[in-house]
DNA sequence: GACATTTAGCTTTTAATAAACAATAACAAA
DNA sequence: TTTGTTATTGTTTATTAAAAGCTAAATGTC
């Protein structure tokens, strides 16, 4: 089937999207930020938070722009993950999707705004039906994440910027779907040397008390070496 | 800076295009696929394979659809790498491209097609300046391509159907380019059942001759385990 | 038949990485 | 001071990957 010599006029009616991915930890597990429609199409219906990219900005920005105008999340780094293009994904027009994904605490998304924009967190294991192929952009970047999560420090964002270890280790057992040995994974720390201790102790978990630490980013660029 | 409701007028604008990065083998080199541009825009410059996704087809089938156009390759098996959407990516319309790579068998491209579609061969060290950021496309496939090459059987494409070790090590020497020890390197094959020895030899490359092998396909997805 | 060349197979050593595993220290509360 | 709870720390073993040495087989050429 040839299919050249297309005109302009065909070419200039696709649609081109972003969907945006993310993650955030609670309870010892992980969650994704989902939104529910306000308006139609399929309004009511759960969905990433997605919108159409603009003329004048890059696609990278639009990604950015769609997050921050639909959730009120900023400067959140995101990375790209794949782009969806089948003819029917989307039932009533046709739009290609650019999926990015990123990883937030929670807490710098407040009720308030969980509120505003209609959204809602679920863990990744009750994940409901969502509109279009957004299920199946949720399942590739589960993947690529799990895979990325141990060979590059991404998951930090999950946490405050000051964590113990006991912390960490539970958000990767969270992330991972499986239990760490401690001490395994504890020397694999000490051996990251941008994983810097502090004086300072949490005492809100423990009678002990654990040390806090603190990912330096600066660091790590210079090492570039990550392994849990 | 906030860039909501965008009428629908902007958003139609952006063309959506495909470029496909395709890598050959030769002398002992990974080669790439360039087609010198026939036509305005950029004309007689170098640049990929690519061309705009049609309204009636998958982003994916546009990929395979481009690359037989531009180059009479048809069938082949191209993954999706990344997509570009900066603003200025072409100088003259706002168009966001999505990559796809193929490695393909450099004599299933003759020299006949190579002249009509006034296309040339490049080792990847020797790429002349490209249009636009196809210099970036090809620097990012080539990375991506290296790392998966030692995990997925994904070279095989770049050999006859029938080939020798010594060729298979060339082609990973010249992939990665890097040498690699004979013993070690049989070892890892003998253990990769899906690597089926013949009874036939080559004779063309050696006094002794070397028994040829094939890649099981079938065999290899029940194992799904490869590594070089 | 001796020789050169390349393929082929077998083996050992070493290094690197990952996995398994148990006792002690610090603290708050009772 | 005892008790309960969590944090912290080292050693050993197993597995895997890399490096290297050696022998021998097959063939065409001399």
């Amino acid at each position: 089937m040839i299919k050249s010599n297309r005109t302009e006029q065909t070419i200039q009616q696709i649609k081109v999207s972003v969907d945006c991915i993310i993650f955030g930890f609670n309870d010892n597990k992980l969650e994704l930020l989902l939104i529910k429609k306000k308006d139609e199409p399929e309004k009511g219906k759960w969905s990433l938070i997605g919108g159409f990219v603009g003329f004048d900005e890059d696609l990278d920005e639009a990604a950015n722009r769609i997050l921050s105008d639909l959730s009120g999340l900023q400067d959140i780094y995101m990375e790209q993950i794949k782009t969806f293009g089948k003819v029917n994904r989307c039932s009533f027009d046709r739009v290609i999707s650019s999926t990015y994904s990123a990883m937030i605490l929670k807490s710098s998304y407040t009720e308030d705004q969980i509120e505003k924009y209609n959204a809602q967190w679920f863990p990744i294991t009750e994940v409901p039906e969502l509109i279009f192929d957004h299920n199946d952009m949720v399942d590739i970047a589960i993947k690529r994440m799990r895979r990325r999560v141990r060979n590059f420090p991404i998951a930090f964002n999950l946490l405050p910027s000051k964590f113990t270890l006991p912390q960490l280790q539970a958000l990767y057992e969270g992330i991972l779907d499986e239990t760490l040995d401690k001490r395994n994974f504890r020397r694999k720390v000490s051996q990251m040397n941008y994983l810097v201790k502090l004086e300072e102790k949490d005492m809100t978990e423990s009678r002990r008390g654990a040390f806090l630490y603190r990912f330096d980013e600066a660091w790590y660029k210079k090492e570039k070496h990550f392994n849990l």
